[in-house]
Order: C-alpha cells, then sequence, then structure tokens
DNA sequence: GGCTGCGATGCGCGAGTAGCATGGCCAGTC
DNA sequence: GACTGGCCATGCTACTCGCGCATCGCAGCC
C-alpha cells in the first residue's frame, strides 16, 4: 500500500471521476485509473463501479474510503509532529545536572529556553556526575550538566562535550574575620582555618588540585545542609569553600573572597557522542551558554548581579 | 510513504538492528539500510542513531514509531473488514420487495441468509415495483424483489433480472360457492362474479393478460386491506383474487381455487445492471430461490407446507 | 593485529509506474 | 440510425525505483 494510491482513491470517490482526479491531482487519467486498479488488486475486491459517465463506490470503495481517511489523517498527524519536533513545538528533554548547576545556572537556562520553546517539556533529575553520565549512557537523560576536576578530564570519545564555564571557588567568612575585605587570597592563606564542610571530605575533593603538598585542610564540622553550612561561617564557627555557581544562594550577612589558585572545575553540558539527541538539546546548550556568560564575572565576583536579558525563575 | 517501509521501520525499532529486521523480514540487510534511509529523508528526519552494534531510535524515530503503528494497524483493519465483507462476515444489503413477497418469500429468504451470515445487516423496504426501481438506481436499495406480468417485461438493459419463480393467481371463493371444490378454474368461468378488490383496478391488472376480449371483472366492493378482502368472501360477498405468494396468508374459513389461464406474474429478484452489489447480494438471491422453489406447488396449491428446511421467522 | 559483526554504498537488473495514444462503451443529439 | 463527446481500459515505451550482490568502512573483541 501506498500513502498516494489512498489520496487518489480518496480524491476519485470524491469527485466521482477518474479523469476529474486526475486533473485535481495533476496526474494522466491513465495513471489514475491503474492506479485505482493496483489497489483493488491489492485490497482483493472491487472498489468503483465504472459507468459512462464517472464511477461511483462499490459496497467495498465505501468501506475502504473510511479507513483510507483515517489511514492518511494519521500520516499526517505523523508528519506534522515531527515536523514540530524539528521545529521545537514540541518533544522533550531531559536534563541530569549537579546540584550546585541547579541554583542559577540550570534554572535560567531552562527558563529562557522555554520562554521561546513553550511545546517542549523539559524535565531535570539533580546527581552526581558519575550518575548523570550512567543516565546518559541508558538513555535516561538527554543531556548532563557536570563538573569536572582538570586533571580528571571526561572520555571524549564516549561523550559529545559543550564547554560551559570554568568555575572557580570562593571562601566564605565571617564578616569580621582577617579576609573579609581581601578580593583573594591564596590556599596557602587558609591553613590555619577551620573548615566547615559539606560532606567529610567534600573540601578535599574541591581543593584537590591546588592543594599544597602535605596539607590538608582542617574539618571540624560537618553539615550536609547549604544553608546550615553558610549559617555556621556566618556566626564565626569556620570558613566553608562556595562553588562560583552557588553564589546567588549565599545569604548577605557573610564574606565571599575569591580564591586566586583554587582548582578550576569544568562545567559542560554533555551528550552522549554518537546520539542524535533531541533537537531541542542543541538549543539548550545555547541557552545554558548564554547563562554561563552572565555567571562569569572576570573580578569581584560578590553579589553577582541578575542579568537583565534572563528573567528569573 | 509505503506501508512497507512502515514496516520494516517497525521491526528494525523492535530489534534493534537493521540486519535482524532484514533477516526477520526475508530481506537483505542493503534493502532495509536503504528503506530506512529513505524513510528518513521522506519524513525529514534522522530516526535512528547508527552504533557499532545495531541501531537505536532517536527522538524523532519514537515519535514516528506510535504513528506508524497506528497507521498500520488501521490499515490492517480496513483489509480485514474488506475480507469479511468480500466473506459476508460483515456489511449491508438493502433489499427492496413488493407487498405479497413479505408474506413469505422475502422473511423467510433472509432469515435463512442470516442463519449464515450473522454479521450482515439487512434493511427492507415495501413498496410497488416502480418505486422498487427508483430506489435501486438511486442507489437506496441493493435489490429489488418485484413482480412484472409477462407483457411489461422489465429493462434488461438497466437491470440484472435473477429469476425467482413465476407466480399463478387463485381464486378465493367462500366455502359454500360453486366453485369451491374445483382444482382449478378458467378465467371465463368467473363471467358472472362480483370481485372484491384491492383497489379498483387492481384486479383487471392482475388478470389483464388473459381476460377474455371485452370482458371486465365486475367490482362491486373495494376493501384495500388483505384481512378485510378476505373476510368478505368467507362472509359470501364476492370472490377475490389471490396471488400464488399470498397463499401463506390466507384464513382457513375459504376455499382457494387455482386460475388455470390466469396471467402469471413474473418474480424477479432485480439489481442494477453495471454495478457492483454488495457480497451479500448473490448470496441472499440464492436464497430467495431456494425459497420460491419451495413455495411453487406444481398441483394443489391449497396449504402450502411448511418448508423443513426454512425456519419459519 | 586479525577477526567478526554491523551499517553504508556502488553497481546492475528487473519490476513498477508514468505518459502517450488508442479503442471500446455509453448517452445524448441531430 | 449515424454521429459525437465524454469516460474508462489498455498496449506500448521510457524511466525511475528498489532490490540483491558485492564490497567498504568502522568498531569492538579475542
Amino acid at each position: 500500500m501506498q500513502s498516494q494510491s489512498l489520496q487518489v482513491f480518496r480524491e476519485v470517490a470524491r469527485l466521482g471521476s477518474i479523469t476529474a482526479a486526475a486533473r485535481a491531482l495533476a496526474y494522466t487519467q491513465s495513471a489514475v485509473s491503474r492506479q485505482i486498479a493496483a489497489l483493488e488488486e491489492d485490497v482483493g475486491a472491487t472498489l468503483f463501479d465504472r459507468a459512462a459517465r464517472g464511477v461511483t463506490l462499490t459496497e467495498a470503495g465505501r468501506c475502504l474510503l473510511g479507513h483510507a481517511d483515517a489511514v492518511l489523517d494519521r500520516w499526517e498527524t505523523a508528519r506534522r509532529d515531527l515536523a514540530a519536533l524539528a521545529g521545537l513545538g514540541a518533544g522533550r528533554v531531559r536534563i541530569g545536572a549537579f546540584a550546585t548547576a541547579m541554583a542559577a545556572l540550570v534554572p535560567r537556562a531552562i527558563a529562557a529556553f522555554q520562554a521561546r520553546h513553550e511545546g517542549v517539556t523539559v524535565n531535570v533529575v539533580e546527581g552526581l556526575t558519575p550518575r548523570l553520565l550512567d543516565r546518559l549512557a541508558d538513555g535516561d537523560a538527554d543531556v548532563a550538566v557536570v563538573s569536572s576536576p582538570p586533571d580528571q578530564p571526561l572520555d571524549a570519545a564516549r561523550y559529545r562535550l559543550h564547554h560551559l564555564l570554568d568555575e572557580r571557588l570562593l571562601v566564605a567568612v565571617p564578616r569580621d574575620h582577617r579576609l573579609a575585605r581581601r578580593r583573594q587570597v591564596r590556599a596557602a592563606e587558609l591553613a590555619g582555618e577551620s573548615f566547615i564542610a559539606g560532606s567529610a571530605d567534600a573540601e578535599r575533593t574541591l581543593l584537590r588540585a591546588t592543594l599544597p603538598a602535605g596539607w590538608t585542610p582542617r574539618v571540624d564540622i560537618v553539615v550536609r545542609e547549604w544553608t546550615g553550612k553558610l549559617g555556621c561561617v556566618a556566626a564565626g564557627l569556620g570558613i566553608a569553600l562556595v562553588p562560583a555557581l552557588a553564589v546567588r544562594a549565599t545569604p548577605a550577612d557573610l564574606a565571599l573572597v575569591a580564591l586566586r589558585d583554587a582548582s578550576v572545575r569544568r562545567i559542560h553540558a554533555v551528550t552522549l557522542a554518537g546520539r542524535t539527541p533531541p533537537a531541542a538539546v542543541p538549543e539548550l546548550i545555547r541557552e545554558l551558554r548564554a547563562v554561563a556568560a552572565t555567571l562569569t564575572i572576570p573580578s569581584r565576583p560578590r553579589r553577582t548581579p541578575t542579568p537583565t536579558h534572563v528573567r528569573r525563575t
């Protein structure tokens, strides 16, 4: 069966004439005649009664007509859906992102994306980088926003990397801390400090690349929850490392100082190499890059201003 | 679009491999590969990601898959419906029949037909022959059971005639009538009788072909309704003509005598020439013929026995 | 590094399908 | 009753499309 045959059939049925249908469809009469004959052969029934003045549907023809309409309509719907998908009027994209990226980067990018493409559904899952890459490989996510230390680059053979930004580390200190007025510090200057950590070795991971040999940050307090962690800093219990992307989520009652020689985490949007992502993904990555640019402040990182061209969610 | 392409697409999607789908469908790998490529070209989207070990659906492919299923299913349904139509598992047939045929002939034929073909809907309209032929021509009926006098044959060019039987005329007389014990009479013997007529000239029509020249049946009473007409006969008010097909509907309190030289009405099942009737029509005509055979009793027509192989409705 | 399995592709052939022209059939007309 | 016009079917020819065959490229594996 060919959709063309059904269209011809439908037109002949509508006009009650092979010749008229041929004219309407810009075919010759013989072509249409043969198309109908072939279709009749195919379905094994006579579809039209031929008379001197045109043709009329037989019972079988009437029966087929309804089905032909349905088949052609559904096929038309399929084409429209695919076109919508390509034109981003429809579709779905599943994003994985690490926790800090969810503070501002990803939500703002999604907001900007959805403002342009209402029809596209966006799902987000937060998780750690390895888990996100697994989801990607399993086909449970279409794009992952992950961070990787410079000394552990992602496997460029398996993944397509779209660099978004290099994230610097800041140090959150109490307002009356000796470093509170500094614009930036070196890691070595933090040697005597007590760190408020999110987990037992999280801070070590963050600092790993630039830690002076043999120097291990002293961690006296472990507070998993972000708000509590910064609360401890504000109360003068210690200092904390703050990824640049999380700056937006820091309260005003503490000071943030750039860590000059800190390791820089590379933030990438990652897709699976050799797999065509949903059409929305490239567009979404563009939005991520745009937002990333507004979040990367070259100097004096305190209080990143809200970018004017990105609406806040 | 071709249904074949969609089937190939579905199989590739199901098996996740072009080669495997080719094996399953008894194609070569290259054929399937090209089919998919052509389909992708057609819909303007990449449907599969090609990898070293098979292929996986893209977003567009997943989108298309649902539609492809629907299209193929509907097409399959169409084929099944058409097959059912041809095999008389479905369909509809509209019968027109003149009044007397509805006494036994048509109902029994329909009953026998429906016993064999439950899925077929049968509609019946009663009417006079000219009106029935009009319905046929207008496509409002598929077959008409009509009677025609031998001297007014139906137009064999416009109609296909399926002869069912030649209907003789009987005379209904009171039980104590001088002719009541006769097996048959000649029309001339009815010269002095008063006819109970269904309409002013109905009896003349019935007798026309064999009326002796110049002889006109005397009609004193006109009773449109069949029961009343025969009631008058039973009460001794006159005699009445009874078409053989109506014998079954005559009460027992009067006598029926065959009219030996009466005009014979030819009863036909008629379809429109040059138009394919519903598949059920030939079958139905067979049933009509079978019933007609049981209704045509060569001698002594009184009390036709109920045919044993035709269930009464 | 050779082997294996998968998909893509150049090539050649056969089937299908288009257009052109013709013929048959029917209806309406002179 | 012959003629004509409209309609559909069909023989013919050319061309395209789609298949199979064979081969190539690539990736993973022993």
